[in-house]
DNA sequence: AATGAATGAGCATTCATTCAT
DNA sequence: CATGAATGAATGCTCATTCAT
């Protein structure tokens, strides 16, 4: 929603051209993350009913579709944390944040890829979208370590790893979710003095 | 370091070809440990030192390649545990292991990809081997339960996922591995009165 | 010289396209007719003066395009005896037809290919155009066996096979071609009287 | 029975030697005859019980394996034909000879191809064991055309190539063998005064 | 002599990317 | 701008032939 339309920076792109813009990042998330990012990109012009050329007009690599995917999503996630940060509740909300999370992007693994892959790309083009994500996530983590409610040695990256990682195991399908949520929040949450962590 | 080493089951081979055979197993996990599953065949071949041919023999298809690799590895995995299992301290034991595996795998794709992707080859090849892994776990798990030092609402299968969980985190190289299996092994330990989880 | 042009239904080809994909039928056809099936597609592309990509957009496999071959040929070999059949004298315009179709073949390997071969690939893509050739043969044989001028025991699919043989004995170069097309048109005609065949 | 026992001049082979040799034939002649040219040496190889090595120790190439079998049948072909030259009705021997060729060819593809592919080979290998074949052929030609049973036209080259067409068609499996040989047969007869041929 | 492991050129096919229409 | 045809490098795999054991 912010100004994430045009292809770089260029003049605001025609109606028509804005249109499969979106319709191919669509369909290339729904392909991707159905079926991997194996799938050909005539496969994806095919789906988005526009040709292949059309694709490389929007995005001028296979890659550079991939990136957009996942700063979008990003972005978005960021834009949860963020919201969550100014509620009431930041322990309860942190909680809930990384259960949700985990949960909606075991369904989505474009969303999964753009959390996990976000390392693997060219690091420049999604630098700013996993700033914004990360400085969500740590206002939301700060205000819940403030509370008390996690571990205070916790880095906003090292949640996201650790998000991540209940992703990938969800995603595995061999596991209850919620039980390997459960396993990793309790985790985070602060040493309490009945415990012998590590001992 | 059982019997793997005839190809299937044929006459003991023959001393070059068990040479050739071993190295390219090694070369091939070190090269899918560095650059993934999408390295050629050629490539393995050439850093081997050997023709294709010479792989196509011993591993009729990339993916039996692989899942050699991936055999290799569980077995080993789950000697490991076997002979962690018979220590006296089950609870330490535990632990140990499983910091240990990620420590270990961390540093080593290919290990990792024989427990991440162990279910994404041809499930039947990979069964036993996988089957071997999970009982060594297992044995060491419910001694580690008994001592009540884990959750006794794990299984073996729930304690590998968080296993190759944290691997997935540790090869993300952007956060400390000890701080990871740090948060994953607190949240495996029994749920003592002092604390709250998820309230 | 109907509408076989498209690819298999789709609207009408691009003119480039068109270009490009008669170009590599036609040398398609010379080349296996000179050197058989076992040329490579990257030796056709390059005779043709595309890239490999460009047969495969046209034919999606190596037998895609042979079959390609041999389903246009049948065609025109069915249409000639059609023609043939309306004509006057049945008789004379059967075996000229024999004689034209070997005399022609044995000069093109691809042809002759297209009526030896027709039954060894996919015969659900050959079906239709064999049965245009067989029933143009058929029409062609009936009037010639009313009017008395061939052996009435003989069926459009035995006169084919008797094509193909003398084509490929004609291919042989060992032997004239008129002198085998001879004795063969000789046997067809009904036994005279005065003739001890087989006895 | 000859002396077609050594590989080219040698001493006379081992015993386990001609064994082999002998073995590696004869399969190679099955194996070909029911699968064509393409299959691998390996197959023959282990299908004979012996290693590839040894089927490249008696034939240097896999021409030349193909070729031994063919001046083989071509031989055995020769002397049938010798045979019946000396028996007392010519002409009966002439046609029986052709259809007893044909059918048994027909059902052997490797004497088929020994007949047919006889000249896509390195001629020299194969020039003695096809004069040996003509000569057998020519003599009991000459008797058949000698007592007017067969057309004065026809050259022992010619009647060979008319064999391997019928053994062609017969092979197509399309046609009843019997009908395509009664065709050939009568063409090859002295054309009657009554009948009116290529009028 | 026999064996079968090793070799590597060769081939069908795919797919990211470019460019004429 | 959109289209989709053309391109060709890249890849998994086969198989004739050589050679160490």
């Amino acid at each position: 929603m912010t100004s994430a339309d045009s292809t770089v920076a260029g003049r605001p792109l025609r109606a028509d051209a804005r249109r499969n813009r979106a319709r191919v990042l669509e369909v290339a998330q729904q392909v991707f993350a159905e079926e991997g990012l194996a799938v050909p990109i005539d496969e994806i012009a095919r789906r988005a009913g526009v040709g292949v050329g059309t694709v490389y007009r929007h995005f001028p690599t296979k890659e550079a579709l991939f990136v957009a995917i996942i700063v979008e999503r990003l972005r978005g996630v960021g834009e949860v944390a963020q919201e969550l940060a100014k509620g009431p509740d930041a322990g309860k909300g942190f909680f809930a944040f990384f259960e949700h999370m985990v949960r909606d992007a075991s369904l989505n693994k474009a969303l999964f890829d753009a959390l996990a892959a976000s390392g693997s790309f060219n690091q420049e083009l999604t630098a700013e979208a996993r700033q914004v994500m990360l400085t969500g996530l740590g206002d939301l983590l700060d205000k819940a370590q403030a509370a008390g409610e996690v571990r205070a040695d916790l880095t906003a990256a090292d949640v996201k790893t650790l998000m991540v990682g209940c992703l990938t195991m969800a995603r595995q399908g061999t596991t209850d979710p919620g039980l390997i949520v459960g396993v990793v929040c309790d985790g985070m949450r602060p040493i309490s003095p009945g415990r012998t962590p590590e001992a």
